[in-house]
RNA sequence: GCCGGAGUGGUGAAACGGUAUACACGCAGCGUUCAGAACGCUGUAUCCGAAAGGGUGUGGAGGUUCGAUUCCUCUCUCCGGCACCA
C-alpha cells in the first residue's frame, strides 16, 4: 500500500463543512411543506459549567447518527438543539464563578454553541432556542397561566422539602435519600405557602398511558413505582368515648381480623385531640422532638419504633378488639390518612413496634410453611400468600379471596370505602430563586378581601393577562438566594407592585420563580415555532404590517404553531438518558396531557409526545458520573482539535453498545484516527476498477449489516464492519468499484459526516462521477451533500457464496470443517461422508448413533 | 428489603440455540529507516507440546438440548432505581 499520509487534514475539512452547511441552511427542513416528517429529538443540555463534556457529546453524536441514517433513507429530519439554561444548576454555576447569570448565560451560550457546531451534528441553526430567552420563558409563563385557569395550578401551605445550600424548596422527585438531588446537602421540612400543579389529578392517565408507548421496561417500571398505585379501602373505627373517628387506609383487609392497634402520625390532628392526662403531656413532647427532626433522622435504616400512647381505644367492629391509640414517627401524613391500623402478624413494621411496646400479636394467616403457631419473631411474620384463620367467616379462604369478601362486607356494612392512594404528590412548583421565569401571578388583597379571585377557590389571586406576558426577570444585582423562604425578587418593589387585572388596586406580583422542569417540559413545541424570519422581526417591532393580515401563525402571539405540531408530532424518536425517568420524563407526559385538554383550537391532538424512547448509556469517568465536583469533567475540545470531529464521534461510538455507555478513557482514540485517515488514503489511492464476485458480495454484507445495526442502535458494531470492508477492500489483490465506493461512502457518513462530505465532493469533481451523484436541493439553495444522497441497499443474491464451510462437530464440540461448494451443501447424505471422512481419527472405535445436520451451517455427529 | 441490568482474553467489546472471543486497543516479532516517528506485515484466551496435535475454557452449581455465552432453577459479585407507602 502506499503510505501517503500527509493528505488527511481534519480541523480544514470540518471547519469548511461546518460552514457550508450553516450558510446553506443544509439540515434545516421546510417544516410546512416537508414529505415525510421525522421529528428526531434529542434531550436539550443545561449549559452550565465549564462546557459540554464527553458525554453529552456521546449522546448528541448517537441521535445524530439515527437522525443522518434516517434523512438518507427518505425522510425530512428535523433535528434541533438548544440550551436548557435557566434554572438552579446554571444559577448554581453562576454563584460559584461569582457571575452574575445572565452575564454567564451569554459565556456559556457561546461555548456550548461552539462546542456543539464542532461535534458536526445535523442541527438545524435557523431553529435553536434557550430557556432563558423572554421569547420562550413568556410562553412557560403561558402554561402556567393555563395550568392556574384549569384550576391545575394551586397554592397550599405544606410542610415541603427545603435545600438548606440551595435555599429554595424542592419537588419530592428532586430529593434522593432525603438529600437534594443537585449539591447532597440533607433536606429540611420547611412549613412554606407554595405553588403546587395538580399531577395527581393525571395519576391515572400516566399509569394507564405507560402502556402504549415504547420505552424502555426500566423507566416505565420507574414511572410506575413513582406514581404507586396501591387499590385498598379506608377503614373507619370509633373511638371509645369520643365524637372522632378514625379512618385508615389498608391494603391488606383480609388481615383485619387480626389487628391489634392504631398508629396516628406525627402530624395528624387526631393524636394531640384524643391524647388525655399524662399521655397527653408525652404526645405533646413526641410531637415536637418529631417536628425538629429532618426526614433522613426519621427514616434511617433499622431504627427502632418511637411512639407513644394516647390513652385512646378505637373499636375494631369485626372482633369488638379495642384497639388502643398510638402515635408513632413511622406513620406518613402524606399517604393515605395519616393513620394505619396495626396487623403485627403480617406487617413487618406493625410487628416490630407491637415487639417494642408489648402490643399483642394474632395470627390470621398461615402460609406455604405451614407454621400456625403463635408469632414470636420476625421471621415468622407472614406477609405473603396463605389461608385464612381467626377470621370467622373468612376461615379457609386464600388471602386474595379474603381481601374481597372483607371489602365486600365493609361496604355493605357501612365500615369503610374502596380507595385507591398513590405514592405521587402534587408537583412543587415554585422556587425562591432568581434565574428561573417568574410566576406570573398576582395577588390582590383588595380583592381577598371581598373574596374575590379570578377562581372561586383562590380569592385575591389573578393570573397575569396573556397580553401582558412575559413578566420579565429583572436584572438586579442581588441576585443571590436569600433563605428567607422568599426569592430575592421580594425585596424588589419596583418589580413586584403592580396594579390588579381584576379591580385596578394595589397589588402585589408572586416573586417565586418556576422549577426549570417547567422550562423543559414543553421545548419540542417550541422547536417547530421559532420564527427568527428578519422580516417578521420587524413586523413584530411594530415596523410593518405585512404580518397582521395574514392568519398565519406567529411566534409573538402563540405559543406553538399548531398545524405544525399537528404535522410533526408526536416526535417519531426522543433520546435522551434514563436519569431523568421520574423527573423531566414524568412532567414532560403531564403537561402534553394538559395541553390536550385545552379547551382552545391550541389543544395537542395526542396525549403521549414521545410514543418511543430511546435511553442511551451514560459515559462515566474511572467508574464516577462525570462532575465538577469530582473532578473527572472531560472535556471533547482538545480531541477534536487533534484528531477532528470525525474521529472522536467514531471513538465515542466505538465504545460498546449506544444503550450502554462505559468508562471514558482515551487510549485507542489514535487508533481510530488512523482509520479515518486510511479511509481517506484508500479514496485517494485506489483506482476504480471492475468489480470482483468477491466485492459484490462483501458490499452487500456490508450494506444489509451495517442497515439493520444502525437501526438496532448497535453502532459499535456497524463501525467493526465497515473496518472488515475496509480490511478486505485494502488488500491489493481485491478491486472495488466507483458504486461499491459510493455505497460504502454512504454506509461511513451519518458516522463521519465531514470526510465523507469531502470525499464526495472530489469523487464528482476529481474522480469524475457526477452521475452518480444526485443532486440535492435544499432550502433555497442547491446542496450537493453525500447526507441527502439515498441509503444504499443490497441485494440477497450477491450474498450467496459458491464456497461455504461446515463445521463438524462430535457430541457438540468441534473437531474439524469442511469446505463444500454451496450446490452441493444441500445433498446431505453427500455432506455425512465427507464430513465423516475429515473427522476419521475422531469416530474411530465409535459408533455413530444420531447426525444431526443444519443445511450450509453444520453438522453434529453423537457417538 | 423490593425492582431492574450486567458478569466473556491484558483492555473496550462481538456472537437469529449452531466454528466462543468478530472489530479495535495494547503487547511481541518482522519489514521499511542512518535512527526514531509514521506506515505496513505476522502473531496474540489458557494449559501440555519443539511442532503436528490435544486438554480446558463465557462468575459458580445444576438442568433442558444432538449442540447453551444465549433458555430454565439455584447461587455469588458488581452497577443502577425505589424504599417505615400501611
Amino acid at each position: 500500500m502506499n503510505s501517503d499520509k500527509q493528505g488527511y487534514d481534519p480541523s480544514s475539512i470540518e471547519q469548511k463543512w461546518q460552514a457550508i452547511w450553516e450558510e446553506n441552511k443544509t439540515f434545516s427542513p421546510d417544516l410546512k411543506n416537508a414529505k415525510n416528517p421525522y421529528y428526531t429529538l434529542m434531550m436539550f443540555p443545561y449549559p452550565s459549567a465549564e462546557g459540554l463534556h464527553v458525554g453529552n457529546m456521546y449522546a448528541f453524536t448517537g441521535a445524530d447518527v439515527h437522525g443522518r441514517f434516517m434523512r438518507m433513507k427518505g425522510k425530512d429530519v428535523f433535528e434541533p438543539i438548544g440550551l436548557d439554561g435557566f434554572g438552579i444548576h446554571s444559577e448554581n454555576y453562576a454563584l460559584k464563578v461569582g457571575k452574575h447569570p445572565v452575564e454567564q448565560a451569554k459565556v456559556s451560550e457561546k461555548n456550548f454553541y461552539r462546542q456543539l457546531r464542532a461535534t458536526g451534528n445535523a442541527y438545524d441553526w435557523t431553529r435553536i432556542l434557550e430557556t432563558y430567552d423572554p421569547d420562550y420563558y413568556r410562553w412557560t409563563q403561558w402554561l402556567f397561566v393555563q395550568m392556574f385557569k384549569k384550576g391545575l395550578a394551586y397554592r397550599k401551605k405544606a410542610q415541603v422539602n427545603w435545600c438548606p445550600s440551595d435555599k429554595t424548596v424542592l419537588a419530592d422527585e428532586q430529593v434522593i435519600d432525603g438529600r437534594c438531588e443537585r449539591d447532597g446537602s440533607i433536606v429540611e421540612k420547611k412549613d412554606l405557602e407554595q405553588w403546587f400543579f395538580k399531577i395527581t389529578e393525571y395519576a391515572d392517565a400516566l399509569l394507564n398511558g405507560l402502556s402504549q408507548i415504547d420505552w424502555p421496561e426500566k423507566i416505565k417500571i420507574a414511572q410506575r413505582n413513582w406514581i404507586g398505585k396501591k387499590v385498598g379501602i379506608n377503614i373507619k373505627y370509633k373511638v371509645e368515648g369520643h365524637e372522632e373517628i378514625i379512618e385508615v387506609f389498608t391494603t391488606r383487609p383480609d388481615t383485619n381480623f387480626g389487628a391489634t392497634f392504631i398508629a396516628l402520625a406525627p402530624e395528624n390532628p387526631l393524636a394531640l385531640k384524643l391524647a388525655a392526662g399524662e399521655n397527653k403531656k408525652d404526645v405533646e413532647r413526641y410531637i415536637n422532638v418529631f417536628k425538629k427532626s429532618t426526614d433522613q433522622e426519621r427514616k434511617e435504616e433499622g431504627r427502632e419504633k418511637t411512639g407513644f400512647f394516647t390513652g385512646a381505644y378505637a373499636i375494631n367492629d369485626l372482633t369488638g378488639y379495642k384497639m388502643p391509640i398510638w402515635v408513632s414517627d413511622f406513620v406518613l401524613m402524606e399517604f393515605g390518612t395519616g393513620a394505619v391500623v396495626g396487623v403485627p402478624g403480617h406487617d413487618r413494621r406493625d410487628f416490630e413496634f407491637a415487639q417494642e411496646f408489648g402490643l399483642e400479636v394474632i395470627r390470621v394467616v398461615v402460609g406455604k410453611d405451614g407454621d400456625s403457631s403463635p408469632i414470636k419473631t420476625v421471621e415468622q411474620v407472614q406477609e405473603e400468600e396463605g389461608k385464612m384463620v381467626n377470621s370467622d367467616f373468612l376461615n379457609g379462604m386464600d388471602v386474595h379471596e379474603a381481601t374481597e369478601k372483607i371489602m365486600d362486607y365493609m361496604e355493605g356494612k357501612g365500615y369503610g370505602k374502596r380507595e385507591a392512594n398513590y405514592h405521587l404528590r402534587d408537583w412543587l412548583i415554585s422556587r425562591q430563586r432568581y434565574w428561573g421565569p417568574p410566576i406570573p401571578m398576582i395577588y390582590c388583597s383588595n380583592c381577598a378581601e371581598k373574596g374575590k379571585g379570578e377562581r372561586e377557590d383562590m380569592p385575591g389571586w389573578h393570573s397575569v393577562p396573556e397580553d401582558q406576558l412575559p413578566v420579565l426577570l429583572p436584572d438586579v444585582e442581588d441576585w443571590r438566594p436569600q433563605g428567607e423562604g422568599t426569592s430575592p425578587l421580594a425585596n424588589h418593589p419596583e418589580f413586584y407592585e403592580t396594579k390588579c387585572p381584576s379591580c385596578g388596586s394595589e397589588a402585589k406580583r408572586e416573586t417565586d420563580v418556576s422549577d426549570t422542569f417547567l422550562d423543559s417540559s414543553w421545548y419540542y413545541l417550541r422547536y417547530l415555532s421559532i420564527q427568527k424570519d428578519p422580516a417578521f422581526a420587524k413586523a413584530s417591532a411594530g415596523e410593518g404590517k405585512k404580518y397582521e393580515k395574514s392568519t398565519e401563525f406567529r411566534s409573538d402571539l402563540m405559543p406553538y404553531d399548531i398545524e405544525i405540531v399537528k404535522k410533526w408530532c408526536p416526535a417519531k424518536i426522543y433520546i435522551g438518558g434514563a436519569e431523568h425517568s421520574v423527573l423531566h420524563l414524568l412532567y414532560v407526559r403531564f403537561v402534553a396531557m394538559v395541553l390536550h385538554d385545552l379547551n382552545s383550537s391550541l389543544a395537542l391532538p395526542f396525549q403521549e409526545p414521545f410514543p418511543k424512547f430511546f435511553a442511551h448509556g451514560l459515559i462515566v469517568k474511572d467508574g464516577a458520573k462525570m462532575s465538577k465536583s469530582r473532578g473527572n469533567v472531560v472535556i471533547p475540545d482538545k480531541y477534536i482539535e487533534k484528531f477532528g470531529a470525525d474521529t472522536v464521534r467514531l471513538y465515542l461510538m466505538f465504545l460498546g453498545q449506544f444503550s450502554d455507555g462505559g468508562d471514558f478513557r482515551d487510549t485507542g482514540i489514535e487508533g481510530m484516527f488512523r482509520f479515518v485517515r486510511r479511509i481517506w488514503n484508500l479514496f485517494e489511492n485506489k483506482k476504480f476498477e471492475q468489480v470482483s464476485p468477491e466485492t459484490l458480495r462483501m458490499i452487500n454484507k456490508t450494506v444489509k449489516e451495517v442497515t439493520r445495526d444502525i437501526e438496532d442502535f448497535s453502532y459499535n458494531t456497524a463501525i467493526a464492519k465497515l473496518m472488515e470492508f475496509y480490511n478486505f477492500i485494502s488488500e491489493e489483490s481485491n478491486s472495488w468499484s466507483g458504486e461499491t465506493a459510493v455505497s460504502y461512502l454512504k454506509l461511513f457518513a451519518p458516522f463521519a459526516p465531514h470526510v465523507t462530505e469531502e470525499i464526495w465532493e472530489k469523487m464528482q469533481t476529481v474522480y469524475g462521477l457526477q452521475s452518480t451523484a444526485k443532486k440535492a436541493v435544499v432550502g433555497s439553495q442547491k446542496a450537493v451533500s453525500v447526507h441527502f444522497q439515498p441509503w444504499p441497499t443490497f441485494e440477497e443474491k450477491y450474498l450467496v457464496q459458491d464456497q461455504v464451510l461446515i463445521p463438524i462437530q462430535i457430541n457438540g464440540k468441534r473437531r474439524g470443517e469442511i469446505v463444500v461448494g454451496s450446490e452441493k451443501s444441500e445433498v446431505r447424505s453427500w455432506i455425512e461422508e465427507k464430513a465423516k471422512e475429515a473427522v476419521r481419527n475422531h469416530l474411530e472405535g465409535k459408533e455413530v448413533r444420531k447426525v444431526v445436520y443444519v443445511q450450509g451451517k453444520i453438522i453434529n455427529f453423537v457417538v
